[in-house]
DNA sequence: ATTACGTGAAACCATTGTAGTTACATTAGA
DNA sequence: TCTAATGTAACTACAATGGTTTCACGTAAT
């Protein structure tokens, strides 16, 4: 299995906010870009604003950011969009035999190997923001976007 | 969503397989241990098989070890069982607008980052072995068990 | 040879997460 | 008031997972 396509979708509506003017970016505008359904969009915005990235009021059109995209990490991202489940990354078999030496110790072998996996992985996440993605899109554009998309410490 | 129980499960059945007595560890009796169906065993035997991880031959009670536990990294166990499918780690939304200048570079703006995250986390399992695992087992289980299972450079 | 046991594999099912879709109440603003 | 947009619930389709049954086939012991 993979990681939810709620993750880029989310980091896609951010961009778009940005750089449209303000209330042009509705949802239906947004799900033609990302090439989904409108409420696809809407689930993914109240998803983002209950973590404080954005500002959504019904029936007010576009949603509006809270922070520069430059203060957005993909980590802050990744964790609004609830990309990985409750129980981390790596799942775990429930229940194994008590009765045996490695049944019954084999989760607590394990775990930290999987904690430190985990990580690793979203460390690296929080390494970049939603900007630097910003930054790389306007770059393959040969396009000029304004100083708060200039790249961080890549 | 999160990567399959295949993954734990292999490594139980690799560190059960190397301190079984040989043709005792039968799909049935590893499967107790890990509280499943022996079906669900064999199934991921045989993926360990096919990475020429184990050796498994139909009416021979018990597969055998094709390597040593210390030469098995984490890494090649989640790589046999497919833990992470095809497409990576990370899903990206499938064909975003080409007319919009943020849906037509979504996608290679994110990969490299996609990518590398999941290489960070990969690292991680590869830096360690199956014999670290029973290892630590071991350590919980305040036993003493042969050489090979002496913990590598971690 | 027959029998018992174990594996390999196919087929089926229930569960779960995801994403798409329809429908509707609610809110802001012209 | 009327229009447009959001928030949310509900339903559907689909795919992956893991459990289960069933059966053919291989091995080994009697």
């Amino acid at each position: 299995m993979n990681i939810s396509t709620r993750f880029p979708v989310a980091v896609h509506i951010l961009i778009l906010l940005s750089i449209s003017q303000p209330g042009t970016a509705t949802s239906d505008m947004i799900a033609s870009s990302v090439n989904t359904n409108p409420v696809v969009i809407r689930r993914i915005t109240g998803m983002l604003g209950r973590a404080g990235l954005v500002e959504a009021r019904a029936g007010i059109a576009g949603a509006r950011l809270k922070k520069p995209l430059a203060d957005i990490t993909l980590l802050e991202v990744y964790k609004a969009v609830n990309a990985v489940g409750e129980g981390g990354l790596f799942a775990v078999h429930e229940s194994p035999n008590p009765n045996c030496e490695v049944g019954r110790n084999i989760q607590a072998a394990m775990n930290p190997i999987f904690i430190s996996a985990q990580r690793a992985m979203e460390q690296i996440l929080e390494q970049t923001t939603v900007a630097d993605v910003a930054g790389d899109i306007s770059q393959l554009e040969g396009i000029v976007l304004p100083d708060y998309f200039a790249p961080t410490n890549r």
